[in-house]
DNA sequence: TATTGTTATACTCTATAACTATA
DNA sequence: TATAGTTATAGAGTATAACAATA
């Protein structure tokens, strides 16, 4: 091994196609389950943010690596399909809280589901052993980019 | 086991989770690195698969899951920005191949150079061992759904 | 002054439907 | 008739810049 760092560290050239092509693939599938489910992947990424808690515009902006503009209008088309709702802030009456709608916790159960079995039958050709171990390596991989 | 088929086969449900949050992290990261060399995610997919042949609008369309006129308009846009190029195609006049310019190319060589120090980045937590092992169970994934 | 959310504007991506030129 | 590509149209997603209301 050379003692300079690489700057251009090719790595494994296999491991960073096989990830590109399954990160490709993986939201390929999601995004047609959503528009299944007559949602957009953002749509379905926002209300399943907001499953088990409320967000301000901001916090959602920040959570789905988006501008709060961009949010903004987010919402005001779910809102408009009912499956959120924009609620004042009593602590700060500039800010607002985006809820999921009975609506929209009940798209968000049905896309979950969807996806439960789009992803099981991604992963069929692994025996259970080998999904356990794909999943901690994944974990891996996630905890250490603090998600 | 159940004897009976499982029709929501929840799986894994950390596996689930897994997948979907790496397959978010590898797009976006893929979508920034696109947007700093001054191309959307699909233009780089499309340079991508022309690196190294020529295609028709319907063979991108096949390959890229999109519409023709989808593709269409694709092709206009990068091909005003002079990464690819239009040409007639001697065996069927109503076709068109699309060919990268060396402008493209050199797009590309700087995007996939940007990608593999990502996707090392993303997989630096793991031995080289453990990273011969996802390349390999990711394989099989692909590998079973013929990509 | 700083922050929260919105609006105006502009662009990309995508699909459907209708069209043309060619096969 | 069937196919290849384009265009018109429409809607979603996204960002930047400018703005009003509130802190």
């Amino acid at each position: 091994m050379s003692t300079e760092p690489s700057p251009s560290a090719e790595g494994d050239p296999a491991l960073i196609e096989a990830l590109g092509a399954v990160a490709f693939a993986v939201m390929g599938e999601l995004t047609k389950l959503a528009a299944r489910n007559d949602l957009s992947l953002t749509q379905l990424r926002m209300v399943g943010l907001l499953r088990d808690r409320t967000l301000t515009i901001t916090e959602l902006a920040h959570a789905l690596g988006l501008d709060r503009s961009s949010v903004s209008g987010l919402v005001a088309r779910t809102e408009e399909r009912g499956l959120v709702h924009r609620l004042p802030n009593a602590a700060d009456a500039r800010s607002v809280l985006v809820t999921v709608s009975p609506q929209g916790a009940d798209a968000l159960r049905a896309g979950l589901t969807e996806m439960g079995d789009l992803l099981a039958s991604l992963t069929e050709p692994l025996s259970p052993a080998d999904r356990g171990r794909l999943a901690g390596l994944l974990e891996r991989m996630l905890e250490h980019r603090g998600l």
